[in-house]
DNA sequence: TCTCTCTGACACGGTTGCGTGTCAGAATGC
DNA sequence: GCATTCTGACACGCAACCGTGTCAGAGAGA
């Protein structure tokens, strides 16, 4: 029997920006607590805490821990796979040149956030997210196929080749991050780079 | 006040093999749990009704859930490392047959237990377990390049390639296990192979 | 000013798994 | 046969998280 907005704008806000910006806060803060303290501790508590809000509003904008965790997986992968979609764009048709590429698109978009990398490294530890994993991995593999290496990716031994060489360089690249691997960025890219070389035919 | 044993024979079994018997019942109980239900159905109570044992016994042989993981994780790692050593042991000098023959006793080692075969896809879903992972996977990086590449191990450069080849052939491998790539036994090994060779010097 | 919505804090019951404790009865040595 | 130990079942209390519910007060609109 009101004729209030059901939906009040507030301290300038209206309700739509406001419910996103929570979401937001709580995405960053599953990531902070991801960087510091891996993926077992983004439990729905502590990722209200760490954001400044309370649990009422994480089942705002999540039905359930599993989704926040998804929705963390979807971006990463996303993003990644945006930037090596990206860089190939700007790179010429030259085999080198687009494995080099699409290398320095992964390390680079991993080492920009070492929340990221760490949510790279952890993605066994959650059955949701390690299937995410997957389907990147089988993308990724597909798209080195497809837009780099120009080979047939229904044939078996092209896909276990590429499989092979996107798990083992995303295995390396983390490696690295966690500095186990004493080298730059540029001897990484170059390392990598020259490996994906040798087994283009 | 008693002159009786402290430790009685029961079934004619001394209570040193009782108690290790029931250990090795229940790290079979809990490796059925993982091929069955994966490593996050491995819970002490689990472990306990699969085995047809009861709690007390579990915590007569481990101190906690923990500590029956890194059991399993060291006697896969422990094993796939003794069947590589032993396959080498066996093999020639040239680099060619000695590739091979590592990832042959890879390939059967996990191959000969779909149960272990899953423990190590899942090693990344607990914290202990994927230390032991990166232990093995150092370890096995290691030994390809001091007994089978002969190179130096020392050299940050073929630690990244060692490191690659070893992640990603496990990554391979594991993913030809769940039935993802379309070929046989002896079509994997000649392609990791093949592989391989493509990256030695 | 007055009303109503939105906010943030907190309480609650439920579930799961942990690790410990107790106990009756079966099996054993004497 | 008797005393004792080993066994297996079960009951507890504890802690962590979950997802929901309630509520007073702040802040917005009329």
């Amino acid at each position: 029997m009101s004729s209030q907005a059901v939906d009040r704008t507030y301290g300038g806000v209206s309700a739509h920006d406001r419910r996103s910006g929570r979401r937001a806060r709580l995405v960053e803060a599953a990531l902070d607590l991801v960087g510091d303290r891996g993926v077992s501790a983004v439990t729905a508590e502590a990722v209200c805490a760490q954001a400044g809000l309370t649990k009422r509003y994480f089942y705002e904008s999540f039905t359930d821990r599993d989704q926040l965790l998804r929705a963390l997986g979807d971006d990463l992968f996303a993003d990644v796979r945006a930037a090596i979609a990206l860089a190939l764009s700007e790179t010429s048709a030259e085999v080198g040149s687009r494995i080099g590429a699409t290398v320095r698109a992964l390390v680079d978009t991993l080492a920009g956030d070492r929340r990221r990398s760490r949510l790279y490294a952890e993605t066994g530890a959650h059955d949701a997210l390690r299937a995410r994993r997957e389907e990147a991995l089988e993308d990724y593999a597909n798209l080195l196929m497809v837009d780099v290496l120009q080979v047939d990716p229904n044939d078996p031994h092209q896909r276990l080749r590429a499989r092979l060489v996107v798990a083992g360089t995303t295995d390396v690249v983390t490696h690295w991050f966690a500095g186990d691997l004493a080298m730059t960025r540029d001897e990484l890219v170059a390392d990598v780079t020259e490996i994906g070389l040798a087994l283009t035919p």
